[in-house]
DNA sequence: TAATCCCTTACAGGATTCTGTAAGGGATTT
DNA sequence: AAATCCCTTACAGAATCCTGTAAGGGATTA
């Protein structure tokens, strides 16, 4: 099993119930709980560099901001540090994110070994994810559901930016003026409105109300 | 200090963190964890019965769905039924929950002892809430700043009928039309059009994208 | 060079939204 | 009974949204 394993969690009641486990269960010898990424990741510096590396990181998606300053403020931030600094170290997220598509995203883009979903069997599914991720697999929450139709589109930063002025409550023809003045381009009211059909299309609303609805439920935007 | 306690918490990380904390740190002799809140109830009722009752009850407010069959859904009806069987229950909410007008009207409504927002520094502030309460005092966790300006208002039934039906595009005369035909009233485009625009005075939002928008952000709908 | 594709932009008209005025009815107060 | 308040409803005009058609330019391909 695992030696050296670092935790990462801001919540101080699940973090203290994940050490447990993590030490209980499945007799991690060198256990060391943060709470901050910007902490973990020095952790994981220092370890390289005294050629003792930690091997494993469990870790959320979403730090709560508090009183201390912060360069990494999200677990993705982290990860892709992580992974750039010590290509083998082992990943495994735990977090209430359940949206396949970003989860989909973080196996991609960060090779992360593990997925684990906050929850009634979160202890259970996390143990399984170490034990499998030891053995050189993957784990991903069954909930998930990943292999299930992703169709959905990423958004682009054209779309963001006019998402972003909708929520705001702007009109197209305001947005298309705003991106004049501020010599952003495309920027003309046949342009945005194109895109914004376009999206209609696909996230099948059926006007920028729904729209703007949907994309906010998702945590897309 | 309580000697017989029952904790309420579906996610299993945080169940097991919070168990240890009041064990280790407060020393409750009589500690019973449970993932539902039927379960808890029924423990509740027993121990009643038997003249041995739960001075303390530490819950959660939201319980995920899983294949259990259940009666009770959410923390806020336990809390309802608990303090209805027996006044005398020390109640603390510990949940991710921090909407202050929330909180506030559980304060209210259910007399709730303390309330502890899962965080960063939930675990010290269960520990205090506890003691407060123990004392006959109550806690809050202090970002919640209860007693700051909650102008936000509440909304009601016809709001989030009305809401409901915009997040899924339908216009102002599609909605009056299927609250005709649903014999719900009022049900007028004028009405209808009325209360969205008081909405956008309460919410600061310019126009229905920004407020869908806003409220889905902000969880309320 | 011509053909084609894709993106940007313009314009237009029908539908919808937003806002204001106004009228009527029920409940409460004077 | 009269006055007042609050909610519902109707209507209307200006602004905005939504959709379709069309034209122009750059990039790629034949």
């Amino acid at each position: 099993m695992f030696k050296k394993v670092v935790l990462v969690e801001d919540f101080q009641g699940e973090n203290q119930g994940i050490a447990e486990t993590l030490t209980e269960k499945l007799a991690i010898e060198e256990l060391q709980s943060e709470f901050y990424c910007d902490k973990a990741f020095n952790r994981l510096k220092v370890a390289l560099k005294k050629n003792e590396p930690y091997e494993l990181m469990v870790t959320d998606l979403f730090f709560e901001k508090d009183h201390v300053d912060r360069k990494l403020t999200s677990g993705r931030e982290l990860i892709k540090l992580a992974r750039a600094q010590q290509p083998g170290l082992k990943i495994i997220i735990h977090s209430m994110e359940n949206n396949p598509i970003y989860v989909n995203a973080l196996f991609k883009e960060h090779k992360i070994n593990g997925y684990v979903c906050k929850g009634r069997r979160g202890m259970v599914e996390l143990v399984n994810a170490v034990n499998e991720v030891f053995h050189n697999r993957t784990f991903v929450s069954p909930q998930l559901n990943l292999t299930a139709a992703n169709n959905t589109v990423e958004l682009d930063a054209f779309d963001r930016a006019i998402l972003k002025e909708l929520a705001n409550g702007l009109t197209k023809k305001e947005i298309s003026a705003k991106f004049k003045k501020e010599n952003r381009t495309p920027n003309s009211e046949s342009t945005i409105d194109k895109r914004i059909s376009k999206l209609y299309d696909e996230y099948k609303a059926k006007n920028t109300t729904s729209l703007l609805f949907k994309l906010a439920k998702e945590g897309k935007i």
